[in-house]
RNA sequence: GCCCCCGUAGCUCAAUGGAUAGAGUAAUGGACUUCGAAUCCAGAGGUUGCGAGUUCGAGCCUCGCCGGGGGCGCCA
């Protein structure tokens, strides 16, 4: 938010460095890190290293020389405009704000900004995110939802920070699992549909898993079992032949039941409130990936082991001319003339690049893929794609259960609706007492926005490389380190500027608002944190991790929570301290509620 | 055999190479006649798995161990 301001002092202190001669490296500058005091720092360390090295030194140890080179730097630093003080203290150089004028400035800058506060200035790149993954045929989980919340709050983030960002969804519509449940469909329960879509999606699950149980080999199975265990088996392969030979009535019958998935998968979508740009599916990515693998082939890059009756490969690190392994080899075309997942993957690259001008592609994919990934990224470096080096995979652990890992094929899933309901649930429980004069549909409404902040944040609030034991009790609780902690915050900043709001028109008075007074320590922790919002956002997504603004709305939240004890607002005595105090709270819950729309959490009125 | 991720307070997790490693939670004590207690305040809780190295400075970088998880040519 100081750019400028920074910038500046270290101009100045490059020149004195130069007037010195002093040897001058760029300056890395922190905010202070003491509670209720605002202002940045930096350190002479490397200066006094770099003097050392450069045998200009005084042979003094380097944190000595460091703390004479900011006393020195102090001493010389006088009369700056908008700098109450300026220390060194232990090599570093601590210069504080004048908190009054910089507290007008931020928080002007946020009342009159609103809702684009803290947006990055375009950046003139066109990135695509590709999350929302789920296999057709089966239900959306708590592990899809991951990703899902992943994937959305990574494209708002790098939205506002300023890159023109599509969204992308790829359902797995077609492949064995998806044949497995046609199959048994249509051989126990042809016509049968269940009413409702979330039923009808979950059924299908039930479908696979049952489907599963019957294909699988059982120990000690008599030989009838065996035979009848075979014939499925043929029947199931004769399906998938069928629907590769475009059979009319498979067709028919897969596009009805891929249709009740990717109903539900909507509905769930809608409730999360992501909206995809771009639908890929699986199937339509099959015949452009054919087409690549004969493209690869002629260009010497995929080896074709057809006349010897076998599959067609690349050898990436021969290619690539690596000595050590790296990506290995890998099939890109199975004997029997079908795709893999890797081949429809390139496919889908050259897509992306060519119809949609891609410069940047994300996928948000869990971290077992890794390897196919940056073999596929290889290979399209092999094509000659310059996107390639902006491909980036966005791995993250995966969900697994307190009892093991999640299978589908074994009906062991959370699914995502359950849980919502019992999110739902117990939001009401604790609503009806502490709100009673809510309408029944508003606090139904509400519910749904608790539980899904409370579920949302607890995704989004661990790093992304790590796996989540997904455990309901804590997912869904409301207290301490959560969302609805910070929705909550949100909700009594706005408390306070209802009741303001009866008395007086305090917003005619914003220009003239002033922090002229003594602030406390809690109104300059809360002003500075919201300060640190559009850093936050521009490091979030540099570094494409959530996690940075999950962070970050916690502590806005928590310095927002502490002021609202110890300051009073309504009761101040001084009618322009009151004023003052309302623009605070007024910018605090408009960055609050920035801060939550990035994380796809809702900020609601009252809980 | 090779590659990737993880190891930090009892538990769950944070910490752009920088000042005294922080939150939540559990347990303890305190604050509702007050702008909403889904909150706040206080104390307690640590050999950052082990050992070297690089650096003025390492939880973070490098190497080696130990422990856990994942991946590795016709699944996705």
């Amino acid at each position: 938010m100081f750019e400028a301001e920074r910038s500046l002092l270290e101009e100045r202190i490059a020149s004195i460095c130069r007037a010195e001669g002093i040897p001058f490296l760029p300056l890395s500058w922190r905010p202070l890190p003491f509670a209720g005091e605002w202002g940045i720092s930096t350190s002479f360390f490397q200066i006094a290293a770099e003097e050392a090295r450069a045998g200009r030194g005084t042979g003094k140890p380097v944190p000595l020389r460091a703390q004479e080179l900011a006393e020195r730097i102090r001493n010389q630093l006088r009369g700056l405009e908008g700098i109450s003080r300026v220390e060194s203290v232990k090599g570093y150089l601590n210069i504080y704000f004048e908190t009054g004028r910089y507290a007008r400035r931020i928080i002007q800058t946020v009342l009159e900004t609103g809702s684009e506060f803290g947006r990055g200035a375009p950046k003139g790149e066109r990135v695509m995110v590709e999350y929302a993954q789920p296999n057709t045929h089966h239900s959306f989980h708590i592990g899809h939802y991951r990703n899902a919340i992943l994937g959305e709050v990574l494209a708002r983030l790098l939205e506002f920070a300023g890159y023109k960002t599509i969204r992308a969804s790829y359902p797995g519509d077609i492949g064995l699992g998806v044949i497995t449940v046609l199959w048994i469909y249509d051989k126990f329960y042809r016509g049968q549909e269940p009413e409702g879509i979330h039923e009808r999606g979950q059924w299908l699950l039930k479908l696979y898993a049952e489907a599963t149980a019957l294909l699988e080999p059982k120990a000690n199975e008599t030989p009838e079992q065996k035979a009848l265990r075979e014939q499925y088996e043929a029947e199931r392969r004769e399906m998938y032949r069928k629907w590769d030979a475009g059979d009319p009535y498979v067709r028919d019958l897969w596009q009805r039941t891929r249709e009740w998935s990717l109903e539900e998968l909507r509905d769930i979508l809608r409730r999360l409130d992501i909206h995809i740009d771009v639908w890929f599916f699986e199937s339509e990515v099959d015949e452009p990936a054919k087409a690549i693998v004969e493209e690869l082939v002629q260009r010497g890059i995929a080896d074709d082991e057809r006349p010897q009756g076998g599959p067609v490969i690349v050898r990436i690190d021969e290619k690539l001319g690596l000595k050590q392994e790296k990506y290995r080899t890998n099939v890109i075309l199975r004997s029997d003339g079908t795709t893999l997942y890797l081949t429809k993957d390139l496919a889908l690259a050259k897509i992306k690049f060519e119809k949609y001008g891609v410069d940047r592609s994300i996928y948000v994919v869990d971290v077992r893929q890794s390897l196919h990934l940056q073999q596929t990224f290889a290979i399209l470096r092999l094509m000659g794609f310059p996107q390639a080096e902006k491909c980036y995979h966005l791995g993250y652990g995966f969900v697994s259960l307190p009892e093991g890992a999640m299978s589908a094929r074994r009906g062991r899933v959370v699914l995502f609706m359950d849980v919502l309901e019992e999110a739902i649930r117990r939001v009401l429980a604790v609503e009806s007492e502490k709100s009673p004069e809510m309408s029944e549909s508003e606090r139904r409404r509400v519910a749904e926005q608790i539980g899904l902040g409370a579920l949302a944040y607890s995704m989004l609030a661990v790093d992304n490389n790590r796996d989540i034991v997904f455990d309901m009790d804590a997912a869904l609780s409301f207290e301490g380190h959560t969302g609805p902690y910070i929705q909550n915050a949100h909700v009594r900043a706005n408390s306070i500027l209802k009741k303001a709001k009866r008395e007086d028109q305090w917003l005619d008075d914003l220009r003239t608002v002033s922090f002229d007074y003594d602030l406390t320590e809690h109104e300059i922790e809360l002003i500075e944190q919201i300060s640190r919002f559009p850093q936050a956002v521009e490091q979030a997504a540099q570094e494409y991790r959530p996690l940075v603004m999950a962070a970050y709305a916690y502590d806005l939240a928590n310095a927002f929570h502490s002021f609202y004890h110890a300051v009073p607002v309504l009761q101040a005595e001084q009618e322009n301290i009151r004023c003052a105090r309302l623009a605070l709270v007024a910018a605090a819950k408009q960055v609050l509620a920035n801060a939550l729309h990035l994380l796809d959490i809702q900020a609601p009125e009252a809980m």
